[in-house]
RNA sequence: GGUGGGUUGGCCGAGAGGCGAGGCAACGGACUGCAAAUCCGUGUACACGGGUUCGAAUCCCGUACCCACCUCCA
């Protein structure tokens, strides 16, 4: 295993060694699932899923989490907005997410647990922190239960932060807490908030503070130590660093290597606030295909940030398109990966290096066709390399069944077309390459013959 | 105040002491009835100012600007 991997704890890019042979466990955190996705949220779990696709292809059996928060503030707060359930939200959220990420390509992790389903296992890992003195019941009677950061003295190890220099938010309501960083395991339930949302507890009615649940689900699926955790940058702290500080003052080891993917921006920031509509995933599938929003993200460093513009877009998508009509033209089943990509994808996951390659090995492969050479090798080492990447090309013009029947139509045409141009006639030879092109079907002349495709 | 990341050609985007990743766009050529696709060729890019070095986009010092996190953000 030559694999390589940044890890957010050490600062450093270590050789990745999985706690048993052979295979490695991977937690990833989801989403909270309030509102429609957009474009920044779904980077994190396509870098995720090129992650698990290359530990895949390394050899290694994969035990990959990732799981769904349904429930949080946002989500009552919002629930209650639209005055409807908020396990209605959720669940429609959850839905609409379920269908972007096939449109990635992102594969369904091998468990996706859901908060909301795993309130005991947490109350189980509250009530250990309790009895290890690492947390307390507010003293308020709110019902609220608090890690006592104070308690923890590696806690802010993640982030390199000492406790003292930590900002101690000022709007912060400090509730029953003994130190204001102290973070919420349990929240008692309120007033007005709707009792489906709250759950028993030895503090009375409540539901799980958001940390916890990624502990005590990682524990139950990957047990008290795993190999990686991930998640965008800005859950380095305080979500992860609660994580680790909870998991470890339970006694549980946690995970070995952190990974954190950056953000996609707009205009330089942050994509959240200013959001407009156009950036839900959604409507930009609408002017690219899935598999080229893929592309576009996998082409640069899942730790760059980036900028996001419809020309890159545009440009990420022909760039793609470049490959996609390479294996048009080639056939070729998927063979072995360059060395230059594997040697890419096992520093960091390097993807800009490892789509350099795809492209010198298509440029390879379209030579080797103009100069009428066999360019199935090149084929089947560009389909490899794509499927590592989740950017197999999708299957075109309908189904097979359509497929012949449209085939048996055009080839017909393009007979006529043939005779036309055989005797000079380029007039009526192109009223029909016109015609056929109306009706959504692109023909291409090659040494071979023509060859046609379904237009977009 | 603390912590972390960034600034590379017309655009996107890698790299991390010497040899110009790759893509898009542009220009020239080849091929083609035309088109499309494809191939070949064309670029003296690394925020700024110093320094180290035979050699710096890369290391050091300083400056500017941008971004993220600091307790319920992918």
């Amino acid at each position: 295993m030559a694999l390589r991997l940044y890890d957010t704890a050490t600062r450093a890019v270590r050789d990745f060694a999985p706690r048993v042979e052979g295979r490695a466990s991977v937690y990833v955190c989801g989403l909270t699932v309030q509102s429609e996705p957009h474009v920044g949220h779904v980077r994190s779990a396509v870098s995720f899923d090129v992650l698990r696709r290359w530990l895949l292809a390394s050899g290694l059996e994969v035990d990959f989490v990732r799981n769904v928060t349904d429930i949080d503030d946002k989500i009552l707060a919002k629930a209650a907005e639209q005055d409807r359930p908020w396990y209605n939200l959720a669940y429609d959220v959850k839905r609409a997410l379920d269908e972007v990420y096939a449109a990635l390509r992102v594969l369904p992790p091998t468990y996706e647990p859901l908060a909301t389903g795993h309130v005991p296992e947490m109350l189980e890992l509250i009530g250990e922190l309790v009895e290890r003195g690492h947390a307390y019941a507010a003293a308020d009677g709110s019902g609220d239960v608090y890690f006592d950061v104070r308690s923890w003295p590696s806690y802010g190890e993640l982030t390199r932060q000492a406790v003292d220099d930590m900002e101690a938010a000022p709007d912060a309501d400090p509730r029953g807490k003994r130190d204001p960083r102290d973070f919420a395991l349990w929240k008692g339930h309120k007033q007005g908030e709707p009792l489906t949302a709250s759950w028993p507890s030895p503090w009375g009615r409540g539901r799980p503070g958001w940390h916890i649940e990624c502990s005590a689900m990682a524990g139950k699926y990957l047990g008290p130590a795993f190999d990686i955790h991930g998640g965008g940058v800005d859950l380095r702290f305080p979500h992860h660093e609660n994580e680790q500080a909870q998991s470890r003052a339970a006694g549980r080891d946690f995970a070995a290597y952190w990974m954190h993917n950056a953000w996609i921006t707009t205009a330089g920031e942050k994509m959240s606030k200013s959001l407009g509509n156009s950036l839900l995933v959604p409507a930009v599938l609408e002017r690219v295909r899935g598999v080229e929003l893929r592309y576009y993200m996998v082409a640069s460093h899942y730790r760059s940030t980036v900028e996001f513009s419809f020309e890159a877009l545009e440009e990420a998508a022909a760039a793609y398109r470049r490959i996609e009509g390479f294996l048009e033209r080639a056939a070729g089943e998927p063979g072995a990966l360059p060395p230059a990509f594997v040697a890419a994808m096992d520093d960091d996951l390097g993807t800009p290096a490892a789509v350099a390659v795809l492209h010198d090995v298509v440029r390879a492969g379209n030579r080797a066709l103009a100069a009428g050479e066999p360019a199935e090798p090149a084929a089947g080492q560009v389909r490899a390399m794509l499927d590592v990447l989740g950017l197999a090309p999708p299957a075109r013009g309908g189904s097979g069944d359509l497929r012949s029947v449209v085939d048996a139509l055009v080839q017909g045409l393009l007979e006529q077309r043939a005779q036309a141009r055989a005797a000079k006639d380029f007039a009526t030879a192109d009223a029909i390459r016109d015609r056929i092109k109306a009706a959504g079907v692109e023909v291409e002349d090659t040494p071979h013959g023509p060859v046609w495709s379904v237009t977009d």
